[in-house]
DNA sequence: TTATAATTGAAAAAGATTTTCAATACCAAA
DNA sequence: TTTGGTATTGAAAATCTTTTTCAATTATAA
C-alpha cells in the first residue's frame, strides 16, 4: 500500500541503484521512473523516447548502461525476441518466466520453481554444468484470442 | 542403416531441396555437406569458413541464404544465444529441447515432456492460449568445464 | 543446345549494440 | 558552502551480425 509517505516504486530503484555506489543523475532518473512503471517489455529505442519526452537531451547509449545496471541489480531483466534483439521488462522478485501475447504484447509472468528438478535430471544425465536457461511462452491474452 | 547404396544423409537433404524447387549448385552441396553430418551447432560464419575449404569461393551471404531455405525446410534449426546471434543445427526429430555448451557449441537435446502441467496450469491461471514455447539450456560440457 | 530464371559473390546498407573521448555534473570531504 | 576527484554523459565512430542490391554466372527444362 503506497502513501504519500512511504516510497514510490522508482524511488526503491534510485535507492538501490545509489546504495550500489551508482550516482543519481537526471538522465537515470528518468530511465528508471519509465521502466518501474512500466508494464510492459520496452526496447532500448522505445525506452530513448519516451525518456526524451522528459529529458530531451537523454542519450541511446545511456539508456543502454542504464538498462544494464538494472539488470545487474535485478531490477528489469532482458526479454529476447526471435529476431535476436532484446526488451526490458520490469523484474519480478524471484526466478520468473514470461509469457507473452503475440497480438498485443502484454506479458505476464509465473514463476517456474517446478523446472530445477527437471534441470538438475538434465543435467546428471548429459554432465554439463547448467548456467543458464531461458523460457519463454508465446501465446494469445484472453482480450486477444 | 547405411550402406554404399543408400542415400547419404546429406544426398537425402539435397533431394529435398531440389523436390522443393531449388537448385543444387555447389555452394549448396558444400553447406549441406557440413550442416549434415555437423553435431554442434555452427554460427553463419563458421560454416562460412569450413565451407571455404572445399569451396574457396564461397560467399557467407549464400551460407545465410541457404540457411534460411533449410530452415524453411526443417532440415536445420536456429539456436538462440544469449547474446542475440544465431547458431544452426541439424534438427531433430519431434519436440526436442537444446543444452548448449557456451564454450564449443556441443548440443544436447532433451524432450520436455515433464513439462506440459506446467504450460497447462499456467495457461489456466492467466487465462492466454498457449501457441508456442521457447526453452533453451546454457552450459559447459562435460569437456569444457 | 539454348533460353530463362534462379543463384552467386561483392559491395553496400541496415540495425543493434559497444567503444572512445572530451565535457559535464554528482557528491564526499574540507 | 566550496571544491576536487571521478563517475557519468552524449556524440561520433566503431563493431558485428544480418540483409539488400545488382550485375555476372550457372542449373535446368525445353
Amino acid at each position: 500500500m503506497s502513501t504519500p509517505n512511504s516510497p514510490s516504486f522508482s524511488d526503491q530503484w534510485l535507492s538501490v541503484l545509489q546504495d550500489s555506489g551508482y550516482r543519481l543523475t537526471a538522465p537515470r532518473r528518468a530511465i528508471v521512473e519509465i521502466m518501474a512503471s512500466c508494464e510492459r517489455a520496452l526496447s532500448p529505442v522505445e525506452l530513448f523516447d519516451l525518456g526524451r519526452k522528459s529529458q530531451p537531451g537523454l542519450g541511446l547509449v545511456t539508456v543502454y548502461r542504464t538498462l544494464e545496471k538494472m539488470e545487474e541489480l535485478g531490477l528489469v531483466q532482458r526479454v529476447h525476441q526471435p529476431n535476436g534483439c532484446h526488451m526490458y521488462l520490469r523484474a519480478a522478485r524471484g526466478h520468473q518466466h514470461l509469457l507473452l501475447c503475440q497480438n498485443c504484447g502484454k506479458a505476464v509472468l509465473f514463476d517456474g520453481d517446478e523446472l530445477a528438478p527437471l534441470f538438475t535430471s538434465v543435467a546428471r544425465a548429459t554432465g554439463y554444468a547448467i548456467t543458464e536457461h531461458w523460457l519463454q511462452l508465446f501465446g494469445l491474452c484472453a482480450n486477444c484470442q
